[in-house]
DNA sequence: CAATCAATGATGAAAATTGACCAGAAAGAC
DNA sequence: GTCTTTCTGGTCAATTTTCATCATTGATTG
C-alpha cells in the first residue's frame, strides 16, 4: 500500500473530475512543477490508486435512453450458481455494472438499454432465461441528481 | 441530436476504456488520420455524447474500503422534500451517486466510506438526521464482478 | 456533367510530455 | 554535531503530440 499525502489527494481530486487535463495544467492547479506532478501521477497509476481513465458517455445522447438498477435474488447460493450468473452478466452488453451485495438480494445491476422494448428483451430473454434467478426488482432511473462515479 | 456512425462508436468504445489515450494512438486504433479522429472526438464532446473524462480511483487503495448501495424512501413526495434531500446528498462527500428511481423507493445511493464506523456516522448523523427520509436499506458491496461505469 | 457540400488526409508550428540531471531538505547512523 | 542516505522538487531539452489550416477526394443534387 502506498502512502498518499495531501498533494496526492489534490491531484486525485482534480483527475477524478478532469481525467484528460494536461499534465501542465494539473501541475499548475496543484502548485507543483510538471515533472514532479508527472512522477506522482505515474506512482499513483503504478500503485493502482488510479485504476484507469474513462470517457463518461451520456446514455441518452447515444440512444440508450433507458437506465435502470435491478436487484436480483438467486434461488440457491452455491458458488456454481453465482459463477453462472456472473458469467451471464459479463456476457450481457446491457449490463454496465454488476455488484455482489449483502441483504435480501444477492446482486445489484445497472442496465442501460435503448428503450423500454429493448429493456424488456433483456429482462425476459436474458434474465428470465437464467435458472438461478428467483427475484427481480426493477428501479427505473428518472434522474441522477448526483453522479460522481469513478 | 447528432448522428453517430460506426466510426464514432469505435472511438467511443476505445475512449470509454482508455480515456487518456493519445489522439495519435486512437487514430491508429480506429484506422483514421489523426486530424479526422480529433475532429470526431471534438464533435462528440461538443454534442455532449462525451460528457467528460474521469480517472477511476480504487476506493480500497485510498482507504475507502467500505462501499454500499442504499435505497431510500421519502415520507412525502413533494417537490420541496425531494429538493431538500437532493441538496443534502450533494453536500455529503460520502455519496458518490444519487439516482432518482421509480419503484417502492425514491432514491438509490452509492456511498463510499473508509470503514464501517465511518459509514455508520453517515447513516445516523447525515441520513438519519434528514426529516424527509422514511426508509433506508443498505446493500453492502462484497464485490463487483462487472463494473463498466461510464 | 458540373457544382456543391461534407469529410478526409497532409502539413507544420506551437504546445505538451517525459526523462535525465542536479539541488536542497529531511531522516537516520554514528 | 556531522556525515550519509533518501526523498522530493526544479530545470531543461529532446521527443512526441496537438491542433489549425489547406488541398483533395467523394458523394449528392440539380
Amino acid at each position: 500500500m502506498m502512502k498518499i499525502d495531501q498533494k496526492d489527494r489534490q491531484i486525485l481530486r482534480v483527475l477524478a473530475r478532469e481525467g484528460r487535463i494536461s499534465n501542465l495544467a494539473l501541475a499548475e492547479r496543484v502548485a507543483l512543477s510538471p515533472s514532479a506532478t508527472l512522477r506522482r501521477v505515474q506512482a499513483l497509476e503504478a500503485a493502482g490508486v488510479i485504476a484507469g481513465y474513462r470517457a463518461m458517455l451520456d446514455p441518452a445522447k447515444m440512444g440508450q435512453g433507458f437506465v435502470a438498477y435491478l436487484s436480483v435474488g438467486l434461488k440457491t447460493h452455491t458458488k456454481s450458481a453465482q459463477a453462472a450468473f456472473e458469467q451471464a452478466m459479463a456476457a450481457a452488453s446491457e449490463v454496465r455494472e454488476c455488484h455482489n451485495v449483502t441483504g435480501n438480494v444477492e446482486y445489484l445491476l445497472r442496465v442501460e438499454a435503448a428503450d423500454l422494448p429493448a429493456y424488456k428483451r433483456f429482462h425476459t430473454d436474458i434474465l428470465g432465461a437464467l435458472p438461478q434467478v428467483s427475484t427481480i426488482t426493477t428501479y427505473v432511473v428518472i434522474g441522477s441528481p448526483k453522479d460522481e462515479r469513478k
